[in-house]
RNA sequence: GGAACAUUAGCUCAGUUGGUUUAGAGCAUUACUUUGACAGAGUAGGGGUCACUGGUUCGAGUCCAGUAUGUUCCACCA
């Protein structure tokens, strides 16, 4: 068979993603084996593939064909999550486009758009990751907004209500004006923001009730937010500031619009900053509120939900926040109440998903009392029953959960799972699943027959569904105790971000234990964050993030895996550069020119070979790879057992490029044009197939590929052939390990030598060896003179004349050849080497002769350091030997 | 403001309970080689007082304390 000259990625990445789909490879159901099962994190349904998921989804692919490779009924679940705003935001603009409104809109004419739009381009992002190869179970896909999944989260909600761990009031939150939306505390991003802080003076009103001209003295606060002015309910000082106290319990008046408001005292504000006064603004403050609830102060919400300046700002209404804060001050510095304005650098706090700033507000929402679910989920973590990959995730989540807050769960949407409360006119309502079920418990609980009943209008965070994804994917609430979700659950791994421990992760485990009684995964692999190489994340504000589909479709699915594996460290973020798909292609080559020349052989193959023919004298080569094989499979299972991917594929990549393809291949390579024999090129392509084994979780269409190419009829898909779990070392490797590395760093010395002396590789030289290993050498002999062109190779206990003098391990080789040898080049070899030897002895014989290391080391270090001395010293002498020769 | 983690070659990182060499790998770099799988190759080399300062110890990249720098998380004084 013709073999092409470089691997075709395109058209094999199409043909083995087709049939491997096509014999359902990737597809799952209960049997008699161990499940290892892994859900997708669930991608916005709006998303586009990045080089997060990238590396995400080659992560969790390469952990799921590996266990699919070994024996394991391998299920991963993909699905995508409705991604309530920024699903919204995207509905919102696409109607805009079209010149609609949202306002315009009734829910269920918003609704139909919004189901319109996911079926059209939700779940591109699904279509991405079969580029990528990703083996998921695509009749499993899930939509947290599927029916029965809505169902189940409804129901969860109805639990958690019945058992009071969900209620209803009134309390700040974090307001997106632009979404006009609540946020959860974990929705928003404080960011540093180059600000201006506004020193304004309040008139006083005195004993007498008469207002104070500012002439004579008010009272200044400090504020970054003017405009909130309009919704003051007081003014507090701390009760020790000597400057003030004496103005408790009198009043000020609010700028402008002739508020009259108290001064009162209040320990949380602190002295030495502003001017030691500061406004209670309760309806736009979080702590200001704290303040107002606790000196009963009067609320004045000042704001519209979508920002503008409300009509209980009695001034600039309708304005935004934004354009208020200026005018305000232009009319506040012309009626001279302000002091001074100084730059002042601060966090603000912008919405995750519209990116703009958050307004504390005041409002009703839903809440989940999260104290209450999050014991065992703590705890779970804390005793190792769900592993945390790096571990030093585990303070940050246990610090979180025990400062766990309530959580917001309603959203000012229509996207979503409607929150199933139903109210009455006179603002009663009940929880229920339904209309007909809500009816029901109104006339038990009111008393009340068939009442005219509203839903609540607002939605579930999104994050009230996706916790629920590790047993719902797999009907575990809508069809409890199902065959799947009794077989596949809990899950094995969790493959994420860091930046969702607390959204997503920590929750999900909550709703494990408290709907499954179990946890819902055993390990949880965090992965980096992918940067630029300037170590900036991937934004596409930044324009540094790269068009994943074109990589592929430029250098190759396989290149692209191989790419962002190598570049990321175990837990450490990466700093990711197209450089690095190059190595994975060119390592790629590097294979491919490996199965050439095996085809080539594979040609000129002959069953029975005269003994002139045969091209190897013996099948230690084989039992040289088999060594190494058997010693780096292992390595590779520790490594993945400890999810050091990055790890693992290394080790790989170097059993491949050096020792299979520098160092085997070239040992069992027969002669120019010469015939290899059957039983040898068996050995090769059955060593060659246990690679392509190993390779194929990390680059599988590659693999696939070369895997059929190097035998036609191969009775299994590399796919799902399964992993020879009896590929660990064995003691008796020890022996032809070592003589592999005496063959090694002898051809390495020679070439080395031939160089330096300047010795033509045509031209044959003669070896003489004199050692006391002599049964190493001769298993290696032969191969040795065929790699190096020796003409002959023979024994020795005596110098040899004129000869290149070499030492490798404890043996000393002497070079012969035609040429007119150049014995300073040589000399100078010798002499450094010689110098390092001694320096080494020199180090360790200080070390040996401090009497305080011989007593209080242990013994089998003591043990080493003197055979590292007798080593070192058998070197030197033999080292001396031969540069004494050379003269 | 608090905390966690990090700091080892030009870059990205290994380095397991302190002692296996005078600290390793990959990539990059330099020189040389090169007509039989592979110039997308091969061989060899250069490059590090393991951030700094102290301490514990016979012995520290490894343990302890402090300092500096960086990253991230939490909090948020208007």
């Amino acid at each position: 068979m013709e073999i092409s000259k470089n691997f075709d990625f395109k058209s094999a990445e199409a043909k083995w993603y087709a049939h491997w789909l096509e014999n359902k490879y990737f597809e799952s159901t209960p049997d008699e084996r161990e499940p290892y099962t892994v859900v997708i994190p669930p991608p916005n349904v709006t998303g586009i593939l990045h080089m997060g998921h990238c590396l995400n989804n080659t992560i969790q692919d390469i952990l799921v064909r590996r266990a699919r490779m070994m024996g394991k009924n391998a299920c991963w679940v993909p699905g995508t999550d409705h991604a309530s705003i920024a699903t919204e935001a995207k509905v919102v603009q696409m109607l805009r486009e079209r010149g609609i409104q949202k306002a315009s809109l009734s829910r269920e004419e918003f609704l139909s758009y919004a189901w319109e739009w996911k079926e059209k381009y939700g779940g591109i992002i699904l279509q991405q990751l079969k580029k990528l190869g990703c083996s998921l179970d695509w009749n499993r896909t899930s939509f947290t907004m599927d029916a029965d999944y809505y169902k189940s989260v409804i129901h969860v909600f109805n639990d958690l209500y019945g058992k009071g761990y969900i209620y209803r009031g009134k309390r700040m939150i974090n307001w997106d004006p632009k979404a006009k939306t609540a946020l959860s505390d974990e929705e928003v991003i404080f960011k540093e923001v180059q600000g201006k802080l506004y020193f304004l003076q309040y008139q006083i009103v005195d004993n007498q009730g008469q207002v104070v001209p500012l002439s004579e003295g008010g009272i200044t606060i400090a504020t970054v937010r003017p405009e909130t002015i309009l919704g003051d309910a007081a003014i507090a000082v701390n009760p020790s500031d000597d400057r003030y106290k004496h103005l408790i319990g009198s009043y000020a008046i609010v700028p402008l619009i002739d508020r009259k408001i108290p001064i009162i005292g209040d320990e949380y504000v602190a002295t030495d900053f502003g001017s030691g006064a500061l406004k209670i603004t309760p309806a736009h403050d979080m702590n200001d509120n704290q303040i107002g609830i606790k000196h009963g102060l009067q609320v004045v919400d000042i704001l519209n939900e979508d920002g503008t300046l409300s009509s209980d700002a009695q001034l600039l209404i309708g304005k935004d926040r934004f354009e208020a804060r200026k005018e305000i001050i232009q009319l506040l510095q012309e009626a001279g109440h302000v002091v001074k304005i100084e730059d002042y650098i601060h966090q603000v706090g912008f919405s995750e998903r519209t990116d703009v700033v958050v307004e504390p507000r005041l409002s009703l929402q839903w809440w989940v009392d999260m104290k209450k679910i999050s014991g065992p989920a703590l705890t779970a973590v804390q005793d190792g029953e769900i592993n945390f990959h790096p571990a030093k995730f585990k303070n940050l989540y246990r610090h979180w959960m025990e400062n766990i807050k309530d959580w917001c769960i309603s959203r000012q949407l229509w996207w979503g799972h409607q929150i199933p409360a139903w109210y009455d006119g006179e603002g009663r309502f009940v929880v229920a699943m339904n209309e007909e079920e809500a009816k029901e418990k109104f006339s038990k609980e009111f008393n009340v027959i068939d009442p005219q009943l509203k839903q609540d209008e607002d939605c579930l965070d999104t994050w009230f569904s996706s916790w629920l994804w590790p047993f719902e994917v797999f009907k575990g609430i809508s069809n409890p105790g199902n065959k799947d979700v009794a077989y596949y659950y809990p899950t094995q791994s969790l493959v994420t971000a860091p930046e969702i421990i607390f959204f997503w992760v920590a929750r999900m485990v909550m709703a494990g234990y408290e709907y499954m009684g179990k946890k819902p995964f055993s390990d949880v692999y965090f992965t980096g964050i992918v940067r630029d190489t300037q170590g900036r994340k991937m934004s596409k504000q930044l324009g540094n993030s790269p068009d994943l589909l074109e990589m592929i479709d430029e250098i190759g699915a396989d290149a692209v895996r191989f790419g962002i594996l190598i570049a990321s460290p175990a837990g450490n973020d990466l700093l990711w550069d197209k450089s690095s798909n190059e190595q994975g292609r060119n390592f790629i080559n590097k294979l491919w020119n490996a199965l050439k020349l095996i085809q080539i052989w594979k040609e000129r193959a002959k069953p029975n070979l005269t003994s002139e023919e045969v091209s190897l004298a013996s099948d230690w080569p084989h039992q040289w790879f088999d060594a190494r094989l058997r010693a780096a499979s292992s390595e590779i299972d520790v490594l993945m057992a400890q999810y050091k991917l990055s790890e693992a594929l290394k080790t790989l990549y170097s059993l491949i490029w050096d020792d299979f393809c520098s160092w085997y291949l070239e040992w069992v390579k027969p002669g120019f044009e010469k015939p290899m024999d059957q039983v040898h090129l068996d050995s090769v392509l059955n060593n060659f197939e246990l690679l392509l084994e190993r390779l194929h979780p990390f680059m599988p269409f590659v693999t696939e590929e070369m895997y059929h190419l190097l035998r036609t009829s191969q009775p299994i898909d590399l796919c799902v052939r399964q992993l020879d779990a009896a590929l660990q070392p064995r003691e008796l490797d020890e022996k032809v390990l070592n003589e592999g590395e005496l063959l090694k760093a002898s051809i390495t010395a020679i070439r080395d030598a031939r160089v330096k002396s300047q010795i033509k590789n045509k031209d044959a030289v003669t070896l003489y060896c004199s050692s006391l290993e002599r049964t190493s050498w001769e298993a290696i002999q032969q191969l040795l003179s065929k790699q190096v062109n020796a003409s002959d190779f023979s024994f020795t206990d005596e110098p040899i004349a004129n000869t290149i003098q070499l030492v490798v391990g404890s043996s000393k080789m002497y070079i012969k050849s035609e040429q007119v040898l150049d014995t300073s080049a040589q000399r100078k070899t010798l002499e450094e080497e010689l110098k390092y030897y001694e320096g080494f002895f020199a180090s360790v014989e200080k070390k040996l002769s401090n009497e305080k290391f011989v007593q209080n080391a242990k013994l089998e270090v003591v043990e080493m350091e003197k055979k590292k001395l007798n080593d070192a010293l058998q070197k030197i002498t033999l080292l001396k030997e031969s540069i004494a020769n050379l003269s």
